[in-house]
DNA sequence: TGAGTATTTGGCAAAATTACCAAATATTGG
DNA sequence: CCAATATTTGGTAATTTTGCCAAATACTCA
């Protein structure tokens, strides 16, 4: 593996590595609907107005979604809708798997 | 966010987090050609025997390859094809941030 | 301007990840 | 059985991530 190929790996770790917490994921999640502002995340999350926004902010920085400021509020928005297919894959493989363990459990009975 | 929701979203980011490492991205892509086998790696990537066996087994932990001992050889395949299309998806988002880039800079010029 | 609301930032401790080395395990062939 | 090859596992130190608190910033409205 060369250079080249080396950061070219990086960066799509990168994307990945902001898509892999379960908030973030699930923020991604609303914004596949429509854009959402900050606070209308911090009181249906378990989890403080900082941790929140530094959620939002690591996913900014991997360039999954932006912002925008109106008034006193920043709403965020989805820049990455191709994210939506893959957790189409991800939720069939995983579906399988727990149809194989069910399949596996029922062998044993 | 319910309990029920709270850890689907977990085991999804489980599965992205196994794929969100340079090294193990780059395994996942070869293995989506044809199975391999870990001594095929080591000699490739730059890093330890230990390091890729372990990159390999958080891949089969999340459900992405499995593999199939062989002789004296374990061979791994890749049982998540679909990881292919977020590549894809992936890639074309970082090709237009690099084109929006490149434009911003010369804007500038 | 000043209070109130919305959000980000800095700091820090706990937890998780990473990669190396050394040692253990498994398999083949002589 | 023994030596050689292929791979995994245990231990550990360095680095990164996470999440909370407190403080700073930004904006609105009275």
């Amino acid at each position: 593996m060369d250079k080249a190929n080396k950061s070219s790996y990086a960066a799509r770790a990168a994307v990945l590595k902001a898509l892999a917490h379960p908030t973030r994921l699930w923020i991604v999640d609303q914004l596949a609907s429509s854009e959402r502002c900050v606070c209308e995340f911090v009181n249906e999350v378990d989890a403080d107005f900082s941790t929140v926004s530094k959620h939002l902010s690591v996913l900014k920085q991997a360039g999954i979604v932006a912002d925008d400021k109106r008034g006193n509020k920043v709403f965020y928005k989805l820049i990455m809708p191709c994210t939506r297919q893959f957790m189409n894959c991800i939720n069939s493989v995983l579906r399988n798997e727990a149809a194989a363990r069910t399949a596996a459990l029922e062998r044993t009975v």
